[in-house]
DNA sequence: TTAATTGCAAACCATTTGCGCCAGC
DNA sequence: GCTGGCGCAAATGGTTTGCAATTAA
C-alpha cells in the first residue's frame, strides 16, 4: 500500500472501518513523526493534541495499522515495540548502540542475495529483517 | 568464548560465579538440544533432570549464559525469547513462516556487504541480525 | 563461615480484553 | 438504529525480584 493523507478512507473501502477521530489523530501524529516511535510516545502525542484518546485505543489502532501495512513493527530494543509509518521505499535499519540512533539505508545487493540464499535453501523470500548495530568509526573502542 | 563441555568451570573464572547442580542441569540441556529453545522448554527438560529447577532460575541463569556470551537470545516471535548455545560459527535465520522452522546459513558476501555499508555511513560494525522469512518454494502462494 | 544462589510467591509492565456507553454511517 | 469503536479498569502472561533458606567454596 502506498502512503497518502487520506489512507484511512482508501483503509475504510477494504472492510467495516470506520474513520473515527481517534484514528485521525493517531495517524496524523504518525504522518507528523519520521521517527520510530513506541505506543507510550504516540498516546502522549495524540493526547497532546485531544486527551481523549485512551492508551488501549493506540494499542488497538496500531495492531489495526498493522494489519493493513500502514506501519511497520520493530523490536529494537527487546522490551518495547517501536512503530514507523510504512514509506514509499523499503529500507533496513543501521542502529548506533552508543546513543540508539537509528539510520535507514537501502541496499539492493543484499537484498539479492537474501533472495538466492532463499532460492538455494528451496524457499521462496517473503519478507525479511535486516539490523546493523554500529559504533561510530571514530569512536575507537576498538 | 568458544563452546566446550566445560563451559561452566571457565566461566567460574571470570568471576565470584558458582558451579552449581542447576547451572550444570541448565547447561546439559542447552548443549543437547540443538533447535532454539525457550525458557519454558528449558524449565520442562530441566525439570525431567531434577524436579528442583524453578522457573526463576531458569531465567537467571540465561541472563547470566547470554551476559558471558554462552548463549543468544532471539525474538522470532515477538512475545518469547528463544535461546540459542553459542556454537563455533556465526550464523544467520531462515524462517518458514508456514510451520515455523528454522533453517541456519552463513554468507560472507552478506557479510562483507554489511561491514561495508556501515563503513560507508561512518561505523564500524560491531553485530547484526538477519533474519529471512520464506515460504518453501514448491508451495505456490505467489 | 559467608556470600552467592535458589525457590517461592508477589511484583512488574507491556499489551490485551470484557463491558457498558458512545458515535460513525 | 445498528454496529463498530472507545474509555476504563481488570486480566494476561512473560519476566523480574524480595526474601528467607540453602549451598558452593
Amino acid at each position: 500500500m502506498r502512503m497518502t493523507d487520506n489512507f484511512l478512507e482508501e483503509l475504510c473501502k477494504k472492510g467495516n472501518i470506520r474513520v473515527t477521530s481517534q484514528r485521525k489523530i493517531i495517524a496524523s501524529v504518525l504522518l507528523k513523526a519520521k521517527e520510530h516511535l513506541d505506543v507510550e510516545e504516540i498516546h502522549k502525542r495524540a493526547k497532546a493534541i485531544d486527551s481523549n484518546v485512551s492508551i488501549a485505543t493506540v494499542y488497538r489502532t496500531m495492531k489495526l495499522f498493522e494489519d493493513n501495512a500502514i506501519v511497520t513493527a520493530h523490536n529494537f530494543s527487546e522490551d518495547r515495540t517501536y512503530y514507523e509509518i510504512v514509506s514509499k521505499e523499503h529500507h533496513d535499519h543501521l542502529i548506533n548502540i552508543e546513543n540508539g540512533e537509528i539510520i535507514e539505508f537501502h541496499n539492493k545487493q543484499i537484498e539479492e542475495l537474501q533472495k538466492r540464499i532463499a532460492e538455494k535453501h528451496g524457499y521462496k523470500l517473503i519478507g525479511h529483517k535486516l539490523e546493523l548495530y554500529c559504533i561510530p568509526k571514530s569512536t575507537n573502542h576498538n
